[in-house]
RNA sequence: UCCCCGAUAGCUCAGCUGGUAGAGCAGUCGGCUGUUAACCGACUUGUCGCAGGUUCGAGUCCUGCUCGGGGAGCCA
């Protein structure tokens, strides 16, 4: 007999059928003539009840004195259960203890702090939450590759490795000996976004889906210094299709992980964040909210709200602007598009005004800024003065200027910061939680 | 990096205007033929984050440090 998933059981099991899983405890029930064990495998949010008779060679010397956390084989027969809380329960034939617990085992019935938590990441995800959150993780990697794949983009392997310089996106890591080794200093890519523009320029419509390293000494719930970051590419194409592309992908997303991953999600709306799965329904069936820079700037001004930042054209938005923006304004995502080119990056085309560049964020509620993208500045010349006037050495990024020589075209993507999508997703208060092993300044025990 | 808050049993926390440490859960033992964060009884558990200081006396007040959290900046 080969074991089943709990997974596959709960749903599809037949009572009177044969079955084997294997597991760990999330509790033990311990009655004089009868035990329950609830046996869970990562598969999904619940674990399969299994009920131990007194019957059993080991009952007395291993099953009564089975806890929280012990690993098993349990073989026996699926039977309709008589209890409240699940459709089917196995009654054991067998039950072979695989491995038991110390009396120092941490995780408790009760719930615990996420702090305390993250201090043992090595078990944390045998717990309801973050054993949800890997499994919607898992998901969301999936409904993005599908949405580009199903659309005809290539999936680009980036580089982790580059010699390229910051692009303004903060700090980076730098490899020791690298100059040795390579010749130049190296260090871990803050983006490949770069990449990617080599790629669209060649197979028209790619995209990056890897880690991504910022050095930035950055303490909040929303950073990390390593975290995933998803960058599609498109050549033909300006940003109105980057923004299209944008919501169209946010879409595609969060619909999936409602539709395949909705015990999580219920899990996530009843304990995590009450009214999550309402939100991102409301998100998946209605338009996104457009609005330049200027008009956006021009609502902050007429809110009659007290900012702790003055607003005013040219001012980079700070997070309360951008959460007015999209949680009392709009009341849903909100694209903003055209900011002032003195704000942001170097490779963002230059409108015709001589002072805004083809530049969006895509804000939601809660976590504010969630997908950073632009149109890229295709002419050499343009690209030139704006490299000189962001101080940067051209020299550097030759590849990056003859690109555009040979076969130049109009292009346009985004990144999205996968951790920030999945703590939108989930209603997870810190990013921390959201990645299995989380990096930031002062730990990387795990 | 800046501002604010916190650190007491394995976990979650209480501990008043300074007077010598407590609850629930976990664990161990016992009880209970159907439990659902099971329940009932008993037992065990502490350098009160670290280092100084004030005081007859500090978990409690003060200073510094460490770690954690929230917010800000930077960004995704």
């Amino acid at each position: 007999m080969t074991s089943e998933r709990v997974h596959d059981v709960l749903r599809n099991g037949e009572p009177g059928s044969s079955v084997e899983i294997r597991g760990w405890l999330r509790t033990a029930r311990h009655a004089k003539g009868l035990s329950f064990l609830d046996v869970s495998d990562g598969s999904c949010m619940n674990g399969l009840q299994v009920v131990a008779p007194p019957e059993l060679p080991n009952f007395e010397r291993e099953v009564r004195a089975l806890t929280t956390g012990c690993a098993v084989r349990v073989g026996g027969e699926l039977v309709e259960s008589p209890g409240k809380g699940q459709r089917v329960e196995l009654r054991a034939a067998e039950i072979e203890v695989i491995g038991t617990t110390g009396d120092d085992y941490p995780l408790q019935k009760k719930r615990h702090s996420f702090e305390f938590l993250r201090t043992i990441a090595h078990l944390r995800p045998r717990t309801n939450t973050i054993g949800a959150v890997w499994r919607v993780r898992n998901v969301a990697s999936r409904a993005i590759h599908d949405f580009f794949q199903q659309r005809g983009f290539l999936w680009l392997h980036a580089p982790i490795l580059t010699a390229a310089d910051a692009e303004g996106a903060g700090e980076m890591f730098e490899l020791a000996d690298s100059e040795a080794f390579f010749g130049r200093p190296t260090r871990l890519t803050v983006s490949g976004q770069l990449e990617a523009e080599i790629g669209a320029l060649s197979h028209t419509h790619v995209y990056t889906f890897g880690p991504t390293f910022r050095a930035e000494n950055s303490n909040t719930s929303r950073h990390l210094s390593e975290f995933w970051m998803v960058e599609p590419e498109m050549a033909f194409c300006d940003l109105d299709g980057d923004a299209a592309l944008a919501e169209e992908f946010l879409k595609a997303v969060i619909g999936t992980v409602l539709e395949e991953c909705a015990d999580d999600m219920a899990f996530f709306n009843e304990r995590i964040e009450k009214g999550i799965v309402e939100t991102l329904e409301h998100i998946v069936e209605t338009p996104f909210e457009r609005m330049s820079y200027t008009e956006a700037v021009a609502v902050l001004e007429q809110s009659g709200q007290d900012f702790e930042y003055p607003v005013r054209w040219g001012v980079d938005l700070q997070s309360e602007h951008e959460r007015y923006l999209t949680e009392e304004h709009v009341k849903r995502p909100l694209v903003v598009t055209d900011y002032p080119a003195e704000i942001k990056a170097f490779y963002m085309y230059a409108n015709a005004d001589d002072k805004t560049v083809r530049a969006m964020d895509v804000l939601v509620p809660r976590i504010g800024e969630i997908i950073g993208g632009s149109q890229r500045e295709h002419r050499v010349d343009v690209l030139e003065r704006r490299m000189v006037a962001h101080g940067l050495d051209a020299e550097a990024y030759w590849w990056y200027l003859d690109l555009r020589r040979h076969g130049g075209a109009p292009h346009a993507g985004f990144g999205l910061g996968f951790e920030r999508l999945i703590q939108f997703v989930t209603g997870m208060a810190n990013i921390r939680d959201v990645i299995p092993f989380p990096r930031v300044p002062g730990s990387v025990e795990f």
